[in-house]
DNA sequence: TATAATTGTGTAAAATTTACACATTCATAA
DNA sequence: TTATGAATGTGTAAATTTTACACAATTATA
């Protein structure tokens, strides 16, 4: 190594006190996480929205998000705004997306980090006191504040990809499942209709179902089988490589 | 909507002089961006890699990264950091995922969000000047500073999902590439063998390679034909909906 | 007891994926 | 000049997966 290389090189190590240093002046980012809420009811797709509580955006719909606390890891950050808003712990939630344009929050500079949770609505419709927050159809989502209809957006098409590759979708269905309750979950997901022997033959075939021996309750025509989701199989068999496909 | 009702709402409605103190008095975060750069050469996959330049990693390998500016978009931060390193701008490049755990960097609280990039290394090998940047073949690359080797680890797994189902993996090759370059690129990403006429029967089925009519120069054996990939019609067919598949 | 609604089931055709071998072309070395 | 080595270019048959499609059985209700 060449006198100058060492030269260079010690120009840049940097001892931890200049990058803290650095790190305080320029900190002037705010961080938020935003929660795109979805649920399964009516055979609908819903996400939960909150009235935006910025004047600017008043009448607005908008997502449930909060600034992240200094001491707060991201994903903990995430969790708790949907314990808070929803009552529930233990929900599927994963991050999507970050979204950080200068001008995309009123406020001043706020780059926000966008999650995906899903919920079973049937578990809590009761957490739902406030007046101002509510389930809206996702065909029916339109104008949100703020960029918050392109995090929708964003969200939402992961959700269509993901569903398809993942066993996602059984975290908005209850325990216990028609295959009736299931093709209605992706149609709505999908916005396509299937058919029905195939889309039964395709999940048996997976073999992830669980034939629970019961029928459905209070049907007004004959009741279907009752399954759950085999997580355990699922783990086991996970696909690793799809083939090459565009 | 009742009395208490509506105290309630003009109780959530903030100003924006209400947000903007309350983002001065959260602010204690800072912003960085990480770019996993990657290239193709001599068929193998690499990843461009930096000594880090911080006392307690000394030695180790890290990614690229960078604070983001208070007034830059986050994509923006990205693309100054692979213009600084590669001297490349009109790349590939894209977010992946925002690592945000509270002690994942010994200077305070930075979250950073990584983008994935991939450049063409015979477009620009000379670019590298710096003796403290160098291209690392991926099988060897471990141990990395921070939370770098995650971060990595996200980024390959994620190309190595993507590439499968969108034409990336061109904006690793030459503008001219011949089937064999491209089914290297493949087995180099994806760690496995592919049947080569098979490998060929997909891609030309595909219909997206235009045959330049020209062939391989200076290899020591019979040479192959070159092509170009055809963007414009990729775009038109775009492929919406995959099925079912987990 | 008849009707309406939905469940549960199989098969044949089409499309896709997989496994597999040999003649051709060019550069290089004898 | 010729032989050799190395990689290109090509097709088919079998297996698998996907698609299209119809009718009998079950339950609640009128």
């Amino acid at each position: 190594m060449s006198a100058e290389d060492l030269s260079k090189q010690s120009a840049n190590i940097k001892t931890l006190q200049a990058i803290q240093s650095e790190v305080q002046n320029t900190n002037k980012i705010a961080l938020s996480v935003d929660c795109v809420i979805f649920g399964f009811d009516e055979s609908k797709l819903k996400v939960l929205l909150i009235r935006s509580d910025l004047k600017k955006y008043l009448g607005k719909w908008s997502l449930l998000g909060d600034l992240v606390f200094p001491n707060e890891d991201l994903d903990a950050a995430a969790y708790r705004i949907l314990k808070q808003r929803t009552g529930l712990s233990d929900v599927y939630l994963e991050q999507v997306h970050t979204f950080g344009n200068v001008s995309r929050h009123p406020a001043g500079r706020v780059v926000t980090v966008a999650y995906c949770s899903l919920i079973n609505v049937q578990h809590h419709k009761l957490n739902i006191f406030d007046n101002e927050l509510h389930w809206h159809d996702i065909k029916t989502v339109t104008g949100l504040a703020f960029d918050h209809q392109q995090i929708f957006d964003t969200c939402f098409m992961q959700l269509q990809k993901r569903v398809q590759e993942h066993p996602l979708g059984f975290n908005l269905l209850p325990k216990k499942f028609s295959l009736r309750d299931l093709q209605n979950l992706y149609e709505a997901i999908l916005d396509i209709k299937m058919d029905r022997r195939n889309f039964r033959k395709k999940f048996f075939s997976m073999d992830f179902l669980i034939d629970l021996k019961e029928m459905e309750q209070d049907v007004p025509h004959r009741p279907g089988k009752l399954y759950k989701f085999n997580y355990e199989k699922y783990e086991k068999k996970k696909k690793k490589l799809v083939g090459i496909d565009f």
